[in-house]
DNA sequence: ACCCAGGTGGCCC
DNA sequence: GGGCCACATGGG
């Protein structure tokens, strides 16, 4: 594996940018909203997960009280689209109603210092890494790199970071690099699954990628 | 008829 | 602690 403190994150996510423009992320009008589609859209298609959330609202069902005492067949049968529809729909009934039980609300939860914050997220089934810290930043909106697929694909292929590096120490190794920043890190995230979705696919590998130049700069 | 998508949990060794 | 597998629908 090639030494990660040669690559210049900064210089990246500018080249990105550049290319992709600032993306605003995440979609969402509220924090609810945020955290069910964080959810819904693992291992799936944002287009689909639109169509829930859609449906959702339609049938006035994206709130914390309809969640918390929803019939489980009925609000599966409203997310079919996303794929694993009984699992998450089980697990997100279970998740509002261990934070309205504790918490009563989900600011109250998003005020917990974020470490603490990450530690219950974890505990809960059905939010892994990627989905508790998609949750912190888009949702508490507070520091948490969020690492998917896409970002550890695109650091393997183009900047040879080993493939099976863990979770954390990607993250931490972003964290370590990059300014404190609550846009910055929105955004770059948002960066990496534009870049990954359009030319890094899992098959075939990158295509007229926009970091093209940068990997030749910086492997050569 | 394949393969893939902004993962996660359970089980096995 | 890593390597499989199920979970399930929609699109290329």
């Amino acid at each position: 594996m090639r030494d990660k403190e040669e690559i210049d994150l900064d210089y990246i996510y500018n080249k990105l940018k550049s290319n992709f423009g600032f993306l605003n992320w995440w979609p969402g009008d509220t924090k609810l909203e945020v955290v069910i589609g964080a959810i819904l859209t693992q291992q799936t298609t944002w287009k689909n997960v639109e169509k829930a959330i859609i449906k959702l609202k339609n049938n006035n069902s994206l709130t914390f009280n309809y969640i918390v005492n929803c019939n489980l067949e009925d609000f599966g049968e409203m997310i079919k689209e996303v794929g694993f529809y009984k699992q998450k729909a089980t697990y997100i009934k279970n998740i509002f109603q261990f934070i309205e039980k504790n918490y009563k609300s989900l600011d109250n939860l998003f005020n917990l210092d974020k470490q603490e914050l990450r530690k219950i997220l974890l505990s809960l089934k059905g939010i892994g890494d990627e989905t508790a810290d998609s949750i912190i930043l888009y949702a508490a909106e507070k520091t948490k790199f969020v690492i998917d697929a896409y970002t550890k694909r695109i650091m393997h292929r183009l900047f040879n970071i080993n493939k099976n590096i863990k979770y954390n120490d990607l993250q931490e190794y972003f964290e370590r690099n990059i300014k404190n920043n609550l846009v910055l890190y929105k955004d770059f995230h948002a960066q990496f699954v534009e870049l990954g979705k359009n030319y890094c696919k899992l098959n075939p590998l990158c295509i007229n990628c926009p970091l093209t130049n940068i990997c030749k700069k910086i492997i050569n």
